[in-house]
DNA sequence: CTGTTAGCGCGTTCAC
DNA sequence: GTGAACGCGCTAACAG
């Protein structure tokens, strides 16, 4: 065996031993390292010498339990798989580290059950803020979460009775204004697919607001041009064909993915039907993937980026001491037309 | 204002209350908690009665301190928008759930000093196991990590000299696998683009890879068939442009990223290039997208999941008491072969 | 500006 | 099987 260093050896040093080799009292170090200001150039100086020689890093975890408070923020989202999330995940990350705050990250695999059993353990670690990016949750983690006193950031979706604060876009008039948009465009006969709507007030909003514009244009709201899809290539493959089949007439697709889009596009190249002309496909999010397909693919910006930017920002301000008011903020939605419309 | 209660409201309750309401001291609930056999039947039942009616949740920051014993992993990607890490995320969570254990989750930016500031951030918080997903760091880094004595997993690329674990597959392998591949297939002037190598060893493995591979094959090292591009769909068409421009004889291109080829192939698609007549894509990486692109796209299965899973098992393994040796896991790879080539 | 005292809310250890 | 004493490493609050 070499003479290297084996792991795990020595214990991590404390403030108090710091503390001893600059010739300071363990508060002077505490001091020094998070309000410089508040200590002499000299003091300030023999500590950074002592804590640099050691490689000394404080234990955060007994500092939290001091000061009653601790500097990680909480997020569930339903999937960490889904790479939507993950611009609003990195835009909320930015954010937090930019503040010393850091993220811990679960996803509820959209069960309400987990999402309570995950914010239960986040409380118990004592986080200092929570991001859900769900606003439908079971009556014992509303209850949890208000007790707790924790500020919340709801995402995903406007919610009616928000928890505390609010952050989103509102998946109803995003849907409603894309079939809108479609019948302007001239398509007659508009098909919607879908993600799978149980526990997911996300997907639910959006088929309200499909056929609520369906209604404004006076057509009738016909269920068999709805069709619930898991999200994957093969499942908007096909939703397209099974739509088609039963509607020889259909002359447009509005995926509430953008998995499940391109996965009818690439359908429609196999058979080599004219996007847009035998028929037009529409998506939601604006993911790169779709600005670049062939033909590119008219789909809805939701600002995620903006969304994470934002909610990481309230929670930061209401952890400087902003007053608990109820805050609901709408970030809005904006239709990209591309060609496959 | 209405009579509902107000946020933040009361301070959470501890230990030594729920041990006064249910008749015994704190020690039986903490027991109880978290060893329920070490406890009678009766106190059991009382403490889960006291635990229940007020929602009492431990304070895991206290018990943490007491125990010295922490119950968080850091975990390092280059970067969180990258959906590549995502599905190694999704399954090293699951594993660390299903341990107890919760996960931080931060991202380097490619950049070894931010590296190095999150994994002391890490440390402070008193992570009780790593998860980097890169191989080469600043010396400063590899001291920290060393003297931490916490477990670490590297993956991403297989490390000469691992800090601690690796779990990965080999990079140089895998592209000079799909070099020959492509050789093997009849094509003779194979192109290759390479994600940017600064700093990124896994990058620059690929490119050793693909060289290595063409010197065994008897070809000639030609600098001008490599191309460094940034990972977005323009840049992978672009490359394509540049190296088919360049090498009019060109006849395969070889991404070292699925959005660079699948950018590639939506250009040859504009193009009218028949994908393989014209020219043949491979790429790196099974993402769905490649599956299902039209045509289907060649590539290397690389076993993300299994990587994430394993890295956590063997953190877990280690935190239960295994010796820390070091362990250096290849999980290999695998080619795809598709309609692309 | 600096040091002292007294906890933060638990778990470890050892009596009983 | 249960409880009391003590300490985890740091910071709040106050004294100087």
């Amino acid at each position: 065996m070499s003479g290297k260093a084996r792991r795990g050896e020595g214990s991590a040093l404390k403030m108090r031993d710091i503390a001893r080799h600059a010739g300071v009292s363990p508060m002077t170090v505490s001091r020094a390292l998070r309000q410089p200001s508040a200590v002499s150039e000299e003091m300030r100086r023999k500590v950074d010498a002592a804590v640099r020689e050691f490689g000394y890093l404080p234990n955060r975890i007994a500092g939290s339990l001091s000061s009653s408070r601790s500097n990680t923020v909480g997020l569930v989202v339903p999937s960490i798989r889904n790479s939507l999330y993950a611009s609003m995940i990195q835009a909320a990350s930015d954010v937090l580290r930019a503040n010393g705050l850091h993220l811990m990250i679960a996803d509820s695999g959209h069960r309400l059950e987990d999402e309570e059993a995950l914010v239960s353990a986040f409380l118990a670690q004592r986080v200092c803020g929570l991001i859900l990016h769900n606003t439908v949750h079971s009556k014992r983690m509303r209850k949890l979460v208000e007790t707790s006193g924790v500020p919340v950031i709801e995402t995903g979706n406007l919610p009616d009775e928000p928890l505390d604060m609010a952050v989103s876009y509102s998946n109803f008039e995003a849907a409603r204004a894309m079939t809108l948009h479609l019948a302007r465009l001239g398509y007659r006969r508009i098909g919607f697919v879908t993600l799978p709507v149980r526990d997911n007030d996300r997907s639910e909003e959006r088929r309200r607001g499909y056929f609520a514009a369906l209604k404004e244009l006076g057509r009738p709201a016909d269920d068999s041009l709805v069709l619930e899809a898991a999200g994957g290539f093969s499942e908007g493959a096909d939703a397209l064909v099974r739509l088609v089949n039963a509607h020889p007439d259909l002359d447009a697709g509005f995926f509430a993915g953008e998995v499940l889009a391109v996965g009818a596009l690439f359908e429609c190249q196999r058979r080599g039907w004219a996007v847009p002309g035998r028929i037009a496909i529409a998506s939601f999010d604006d993911v790169d993937l779709l600005r670049h397909a062939v033909p590119s693919v008219t789909t809805l910006r939701i600002p995620r980026p903006e969304i994470g930017k934002r909610s990481a920002e309230l929670l930061v301000r209401r952890l400087q001491g902003a007053p608990a008011e109820p805050i609901k903020v709408d970030l809005g939605f904006e239709i990209v037309q591309r060609e496959s419309s």
